[in-house]
DNA sequence: CGCGACGTTGATTTGCCTCAACGATTGTGG
DNA sequence: CCACAATCGTTGAGGCAAATCAACGTCGCG
């Protein structure tokens, strides 16, 4: 039986049991209550976090002091600011627990460290970012072509369960729009069914 | 003398003569004339295009028969889509010139030989990605905390070679506004200064 | 129990779109 | 080479979707 992450990467690209042990002895593994932060502003992001359990959320403070979240992380997504991460620069970015979690640290030097010994992980890593290249642009679709009325429905068929697991605000702030905005369009949808 | 694709991966990792040489037989060259298409809705995408001279778009059509533009590429960029390429479907996207170019054209099933041959490619694309991908976030961020008004000034300043090469309708497509409202962002800009 | 976090509801405001008409420029065929 | 059409940008009037401001209800928890 083997770790949640070595059954994910294991979808992508082919992994020895000697890479798969390897790479587990690279990771630790941290729980988290709700409400705590793996990353706060002003810090540098150093480490890429995959999460096992739980969900995380990615989220920065505009000027007007509103949160607005650009991501979620649920159960096999990769969550991380790659921006600091890349840049070696400060980020501006939480990353917080939005449920007790439990998360493998990926660290960034070690991660370099391991493509030089497990050369497939490079290519597990580009496939991961493709894929979520992807799905940010197919967002940015919705975006530009749907109301937000449209997109808050959309969303909350497209993904139910996650729909329960956060709180109404949340949702609010990854779509973008007010919490008095859904409140409405739930009211109104109630009314009709 | 080098292409400018191996100077420009030549920025992310280090390739010997050989495979540069290698990568270029590998490659097709391609000029286009202004309004050219190398990807129309119901093809399949099957490689990746990258721009030597010139500015290529990503557009598809909404329900309402609008060009929705998301993404533009010039000299250096890479420009695709990833979501059709990936999952071997139809696209819905078009890929034009706008104006006269010059590509490189590297098909799918060939950059996967070449990952065999240039395990270093691997690294290359993971890191192109990843930065496509920062670039994509970082967009989002623009769109959910700016006012229209706000993203347009910002884009022209930050691109003002850009805002020369492509047409209004085209930034504003991009954008996600209206050509008319530029046009009013524009007329008051000029009233101020 | 009392306080803070979360959600709801109503009234008003506003940023941008839509529709429409009209110039200016480009480009194309006779 | 000119005439006419198509393309692109501008401007005005009116409308609407969602934000903002504000007050109130409710639940969970220290």
């Amino acid at each position: 039986m083997h770790s949640p992450l070595i059954t994910h990467i294991r979808k992508f690209v082919s992994l020895t049991d000697e890479e798969a042990t390897l790479l587990s002895s690279k990771l630790t593994q941290l729980k988290l209550r709700k409400k705590a932060f793996v990353l706060t502003p002003g810090k540098r992001c150093t480490a890429n976090y995959f999460v096992v359990k739980g969900c995380m959320r990615l989220y920065f403070i505009t000027d007007k002091d509103v949160e607005q979240i650009t991501q979620f992380g649920i159960e096999d997504w990769w969550i991380t600011d790659y921006d600091s991460l890349d840049r070696q620069q400060p980020s501006h970015f939480y990353i917080q627990a939005v449920e007790d979690c439990e998360v493998m640290v990926l660290e960034q030097k070690v991660q370099e460290e391991l493509f030089k010994q497990i050369p497939v992980l490079e290519r597990y890593f580009r496939l991961i970012l493709q894929k979520a290249y992807t799905a940010a642009q197919r967002r940015m679709e919705y975006i530009f072509t749907m109301t937000e009325e449209e997109r808050y429905r959309s969303f909350s068929t497209r993904f139910p369960a996650f729909n329960q697991r956060v709180p109404q605000y949340m949702v609010a702030s990854y779509l973008g729009v007010t919490p008095q905005f859904i409140s409405r369009v739930r009211a109104k949808k109630a009314r009709i069914s």
